[in-house]
DNA sequence: GCTCAAATTTTTGTTAACAATATGATCTAC
DNA sequence: GTAGATCATATTGTTAACAAAAATTTGAGC
């Protein structure tokens, strides 16, 4: 059955199957090693394999997905390493972007964080752990947007996805991730407009999320399997 | 004819030709706005229409060419708006990157930077543009892979890539982008292991490329000529 | 001679059939 | 009963023909 009926086929399906996709990773309803067929994802969002075929293709290109050939499409499983580079990298971009959309966040700005942040904190309270997860990457998609720069906006939006799969491979089951108290010292920065601020709360907040992962110890995945059980 | 008969059809047809639009991007090869139609690119790289047609998805996923409807693939025109993101963008991440390399550089990392800042000095003072461009480029994608970090490298090749188009449309012509000698001071702070000098240096460097564009007097471009015409 | 409109041609977009490869089941041998 | 091989099925990859849209050329009218 189509995803949304209404906007699957009749809009510009491209960029539909790809944000559906990219959200189903966000909030972990698609997890690492997952197979995406093309078949199913035909029927799925009632398009053409054609379409589908691209979508793929977009979504290998920004990592989120590995392509192996003539064996199909899986939803990607970043590597301990992969996971480092990935938070080094979101550890040199966001503190400077935080900076940023201190300086220039409009009042709508704020308010829309605001209302961001009560929204993550009721997931949190009502143990909704997937849209808190879903809620506290789009906070630092929110930044960006503050600080008017589409560019980084769409590395921040691929980083953030990616760091949701690496919270379910190598993240404390549970555990929250994102504290919502430093998304909340975060826009009290950006209130009294102090970039400096904004960068140091932003810069410590990711290395509190890197530092509760379990990078040496990732969770059982299929190619674990099969080289555990040829050792066996 | 190909442009490399021998990996054009052999290997992985797939990233060669999106590599090798890339290079031509990077060392102004194609102009931005030049039109890149499918037929053409057949027989340029030897292969069928279905690669092109992915290699231009891809190439369009990371904005380096623009996909219109039913019009074909055209060479990106980054607005003065997207320029100023896009070095924002250098300017978070390149810093810390360069701090990181700094840190991490080997001596085989140092060697081949030296030898690379050789080859950028001749073509230099031959007087050779373009060969001076792509070395220069280079340098900045060495540097991520001093740092050991694909993520980053990725992401600087993309930018360092999109700031060529960038150079092209708001670029002095004539006049030298990057400075060799800047180059050469980062590579001093590498070798002495100063990862904040490093950062320091890259970041006004950065800065030097930027205030040598001419952001708010963009060079005639085709859109301009029409638009200049219905006013006549 | 110039402008506008119609038709041709070229180029892009889509669909469907076909080929190649991997997966899973069945069957035989030990 | 298990291991290995063979066959059947399903999925992916490729090609080619077809449809639709845009660009170009041609021609008619003024």
């Amino acid at each position: 059955m189509p995803v949304k009926s209404k906007t699957a086929n009749d809009d510009d399906g491209e960029q539909f199957v790809v944000d559906s996709i990219y959200e189903a990773v966000i909030d972990q309803r698609l997890a690492p090693g997952t197979k995406l067929s093309e078949s199913a994802l035909c029927e799925a969002f009632g398009v053409g394999r054609m379409r589908i075929r691209r979508s793929l293709l977009v979504l290998a290109s920004r990592e989120v997905i590995e392509l192996q050939p003539n064996r199909g499409a899986f939803v990607a499983c970043p590597t301990a390493k992969q996971a480092r580079e990935i938070f080094e990298a979101r550890l040199s971009l966001e503190p400077p972007l935080a900076n940023l959309a201190a300086q220039r966040a409009t009042a709508a700005d704020i308010k829309n964080l605001e209302k961001h942040l009560i929204k993550e904190s009721a997931a949190h309270n009502a143990g909704n752990r997937r849209e808190a997860i879903r809620l506290s990457g789009q906070f630092h998609n929110s930044l960006a947007l503050a600080a008017d720069n589409q560019v980084m906006l769409k590395m921040v939006k691929d980083l953030v996805t990616r760091s949701s799969l690496i919270i379910g491979m190598f993240g404390d089951s549970g555990i929250t991730n994102c504290r919502d108290d430093e998304h909340a010292g975060i826009i009290q920065a950006m209130r009294s407009a102090d970039g400096k601020l904004a960068e140091k709360l932003m810069a410590a907040h990711l290395i509190h999320i890197k530092d509760h992962l379990k990078l040496d110890r990732p969770k059982a995945d299929v190619k674990d399997l099969v080289s555990l059980f040829k050792l066996a």
